[in-house]
DNA sequence: ATGCTGTGTTTACCCCGTAAACAGGCGGGC
DNA sequence: GCCCGCCTGTTTACGGGGTAAACACAGCAT
């Protein structure tokens, strides 16, 4: 608490912009099942209880169905994990604020694509593991991204901007880097609840001893436990794209 | 293949420095189970079969036990992921490259680190995704190094060397997300066998057609599947430890 | 010998994923 | 109108998983 500026990147922030996936609407209507309505379904279902609880007959009776119904509409349960990733990470494509081309630069349109998957991150933080550590289809169509089409996007956009085809790759591969480490610990530190045992105030304070032979840790812990995260997040970005100009320059000396 | 180098932190490259934990021996012995085996097992059986395949009875027919008499040494298959993640996050201990004072100054120190975790990781690339995204005991305790141990090593270096507090915090938060990004991208690049369908060649060569609307990526295809993993590392890492020197500047003015 | 303790086993329960057979409703062709 | 597939959800059933609880037994101290 120790600023006060709002995370621009937070659901509340936003009137919930990257989380436009509706839960099941609770009139008794029995609208029909379609992938789509499974799909959400699961995505609103782990962010509410996590990943742990979505079980197929759970989920089925969350959809007022028997768990086997939805085998109408997705494959498996894997099959199913992997829509509810793509589900999510095609929230981009609703982002107002997130171009699939450069209009203002290829700085602008990177930073405007890192905020989005931030804010997609921090819409899902129960999900974003998943789409950080599920298998992609092919190696080189990296997370968080996972679309062929960002994929070119992003490639068009920085070859358009002067960047060399290898150096293109080379950022393509840094920026991946960069926003995975960030998001996923940005992700992990707000409390996922990963074990269903969710002791309240459990990171709040350390048990009195437990830092006994850690004086820094000790002295410093007010300092690490203080969320800075929108700024950081914000510092690192400026720093990788100045690292990307490098890039370029580089890229258009040699 | 473009580059010969040898990758340094590759095990066959260290004769298996950083894999040091022993598979069951096949003599018929009954030998104690005690918990160091039972997590050992653990760690070797997941390397060979991933995450998905371990189950407790299996586990126990790998020991030559049945799946209960695990019990006796875990809490339960959770605590047991909990152990394969300390075991394995422990190896640094082992490590003879990585030493917890800095001895020759605080970048050879962070590099030193950085490259023992990167060992870690490609050693066991099938438990690191489980050491990344495992909730840590406190929050303040980021993946990948996960232990208060390193964390007071790593602040002591920091702040020995000339870093304000709040430096050393903002540099391990810098270091910690730079490392999880990176390795988390890397091991999961290297085919981790997550589908047991493992089928061969699946990302050698993309399905004819597949790639027809991306014309970059079509053409950077080869340049995106090429493994420039250890040069990348060491370059990012370089990079990072210069922002690294600019904050500790910084630190210094103010 | 006796009894305790610590380790592995057996049994049993409940939940899970999912195959297979089934049931009902709805639209099109006669 | 009537019938007939198809499409969707349901029922039933099976194999396997995690794990509680009772049990067996070995070694050891008394």
């Amino acid at each position: 608490m120790v600023d006060d500026a709002q995370d621009p990147d937070t659901p509340e922030a936003r009137g919930g912009a990257a989380a436009p996936i509706a839960t099941v609407p609770p009139d008794g209507s029995r609208r029909p099942l379609d992938r789509r309505r499974v799909l959400g379904a699961a995505v609103s279902f782990i962010d509410e209880h996590g990943i742990e609880a979505l079980t197929m007959r759970r989920l089925g009776s969350h959809l007022g169905v028997e768990g086997m119904a939805l085998y109408r509409h997705v494959t498996s349960r894997e099959g199913l994990l992997d829509g509810v990733v793509e589900t999510v990470v095609d929230e981009l494509y609703g982002d107002p604020d997130v171009f699939l081309e450069p209009r203002h630069g290829w700085q602008d349109y990177l930073q405007r694509l890192a905020h989005g998957v931030r804010r997609i991150a921090l819409a899902h933080p129960a999900v974003f593991p998943l789409v950080a550590t599920r298998p992609p289809a092919a190696p080189w169509v990296r997370p968080p991204l996972r679309s062929l089409r960002w994929l070119e996007s992003f490639l068009d956009a920085l070859t358009g901007s002067g960047f060399s085809d290898a150096a293109a790759v080379a950022a393509y591969r840094a920026y991946t880097g960069f926003l995975l480490g960030h998001l996923l610990l940005e992700v992990s530190a707000r409390g996922v609840p990963i074990s269903s045992h969710d002791e309240e105030a459990d990171a709040a304070s350390p048990p009195p001893g437990a830092l006994d032979g850690y004086p820094h840790v000790r002295r410093l812990e007010p300092l690490l436990s203080e969320d800075e995260s929108a700024a950081e997040f914000e510092e690192a970005l400026e720093e990788l794209l100045e690292r990307l100009e490098r890039i370029l320059r580089e890229s258009r000396r040699g």
